[in-house]
DNA sequence: CCCTATAATGTAACCGCTTACATTTCAAAT
DNA sequence: ATTTGAAATGTAAGCGGTTACATTATAGGG
């Protein structure tokens, strides 16, 4: 049998508030004599102390979750990474769900929520909805929002900052190396990121002018399958793009794959630039020009967020939400071309 | 203030014990007119069963334990996709912990288990050492293994079959493509996965009676770089091998480049062969020959010994460890060809 | 209408810890 | 020696559920 914090007092022959004290925080309260006494019989009975009991009388669960849309890839192990080194570091263990074929979002969520598993959450959603918006306001657990998603005014948030990365990227194309045919491949429609990218690109190609034709936006879904098919329609188009942006990496590599099947050559026949910067990229050849994101540290920002928030949980005066963007950068590779 | 099982009693007019019942797995035993009732209040009050107090009272956490040895790329993610699937489906949360520059291998461990976070957890380790068994013996959490590491025979065990992957891979380059000139570079010493590869490379020379050349086994370190530095030592001996074998798809991704860069073309110049399948393995040119291992199916399988394990926890009669082989296959790419 | 078996519900102890409040100890001050 | 206040420790009531056991309601048989 395990031993409990009375078989501890009773060996000890002191009471168990002074066994609770000598380990817990308020460890300086009791005698260094009595401490070291207790601290031996605990070690002669390998004591573990029951983080459930000291949850209940605690009334928290020193854990935190994390809902993802997907577990897929180096992305999302980057943002767990960071989630799960502030929440190390703030003493809290990271609990991950993330929608599969068995269970979606709003499953992920109420399994958190509705069974009060976790002190609070960070959700990472590619867009709201009506079903989500209301479990979220039904719950009094603090949230954290990974997302672009305007609007949501009354939750800390963070996001990517999609629409200036987009922009900096057709800029630099349009600026730097005097490309005007430049296509995009979006995300899906329903999800922010995608929204705010193309919005980014848009923006660019006004800013500078260029008009802006329906053919060379197309629609698609953020997978390696999805960019080879949206790439060999721009392929086959009649007037040809110069360059192809695609609103993430993967994508970027299935416009790889279709160049190379349709027999263009990057970077000579057909410039290809991504977003996201996610590992892979670097094997791409030629080596991929793509969008950096810090992905970490979105997780770490959230985290750090979340746990701000669950400090101050007691004080009856909240913070108002935090809405902070994680900057990015262009990673230069020799994907593209100066333009002829 | 959040509603306890007593508010519901209370206004529902009934003891607490029926609303748990009414709630709970014995349903059936209350008239279903009563338990509509407490449906009914539930739903007004909008409560919300404490799952800390729940645990408490039935002395388990409902969660399980991830301890991986770093959270890095696909192969983790796989990981966790296939333990996180299962787990869903057996009702359990999903804790993971992995190293990172603040936290060791051991640090996670003791985390869940000094603290009784956990249920069960499932440990993937490259390798073993005192102070690792000796925590383990500690406890008596259940614990499932993931690893190749020979003994351990009081635990679950579930490995991938790396002898086998790495003797049918030679098996295959010697009989099939009728080479003998194959060199290998290993992963780690220290690392189990790393030494059954290059025990299964052994074997296959072995047995079709190849001598083995110490110059042609270099130990490595599993990562890009390390695949890059032994393959260009490699290349530089005076009698070169016509393949090389990577023991992981990560350091066959560094021969590339350095192929590439000393001007060997693969695979006319040289034959390049990996180990694991991982997703960008697709994106090596030409496309990487690889032994392929079912990451995700490891995770549903440990799963599935743990869960097994918790269920009859309460039973006397300890079923006998189980040790599972996940088993492997050969991708055929175009990164190796015939000898001539 | 009573008896009895079974279904439905209630009572209260318990899970193992924390902590407000009560009590005791003890050293310094008088 | 007595007083006093801080330090050390103890007592016991929670935390919010579950569940063994006790009690009450209900229905069918005599």
């Amino acid at each position: 049998m395990k031993a409990t914090i009375y078989d501890i007092a009773k060996k000890a022959g002191v009471s168990t508030a002074t066994v609770s004290r000598a380990l817990g925080e308020e460890r300086e309260r009791v005698k260094p004599k009595t401490r070291e006494k207790i601290l031996k019989v605990c070690k002669d009975l390998n004591y573990q102390p029951n983080r459930i009991a000291k949850n209940l009388a605690k009334k928290s669960t020193g854990a935190i979750g994390l809902v993802l849309p997907e577990i897929q890839g180096d992305f999302y192990t980057e943002i767990i990474r960071g989630v799960d080194e502030i929440a190390y570091s703030g003493n809290y263990n990271l609990i991950v769900s993330s929608s599969h074929s068995r269970r979606n979002i709003v499953e992920s969520i109420l399994g958190f929520m509705r069974e009060s598993m976790v002190d609070g959450v960070i959700l990472m959603i590619p867009s709201m909805n009506r079903q989500i918006e209301e479990i979220l306001s039904k719950f009094l657990t603090p949230i954290v929002i990974i997302s672009d998603i305007e609007g949501l005014g009354e939750y800390d948030k963070v996001s990517i900052d999609n629409y200036q990365g987009a922009y900096s990227m057709t800029e630099y194309l349009i600026k730097s190396l005097k490309h005007k045919k430049i296509a995009a491949i979006c995300g899906p429609r329903d999800n922010q990121d995608a929204t705010m990218r193309k919005k980014g690109y848009v923006a660019a190609l006004k800013k500078y002018k260029i008009p802006i034709r329906k053919e060379w936006i197309i629609e698609s879904d953020f997978t390696i399958e999805g960019g080879e098919i949206a790439s060999s329609r721009l392929l086959s188009l009649s007037e040809k793009p110069d360059v192809i942006f695609a609103a993430n990496d993967n994508m970027a590599a299935g416009c790889y794959k279709t160049a190379e099947a349709l027999g263009y050559k990057a970077p000579e026949d057909i410039g290809i630039v991504g977003f996201d910067h996610i590992a892979f990229g670097a094997f791409l050849k030629p080596k991929l020009t793509t969008v950096h994101v810090q992905v970490p540290e979105i997780g770490r920002v959230a985290t750090n967020l979340l746990l701000d928030r669950l400090k101050d949980s007691g004080s009856n005066k909240k913070a108002s939400p935090k809405n902070i963007k994680i900057s990015t950068g262009i990673i230069i590779g020799d994907s593209v071309l100066k333009a002829k």
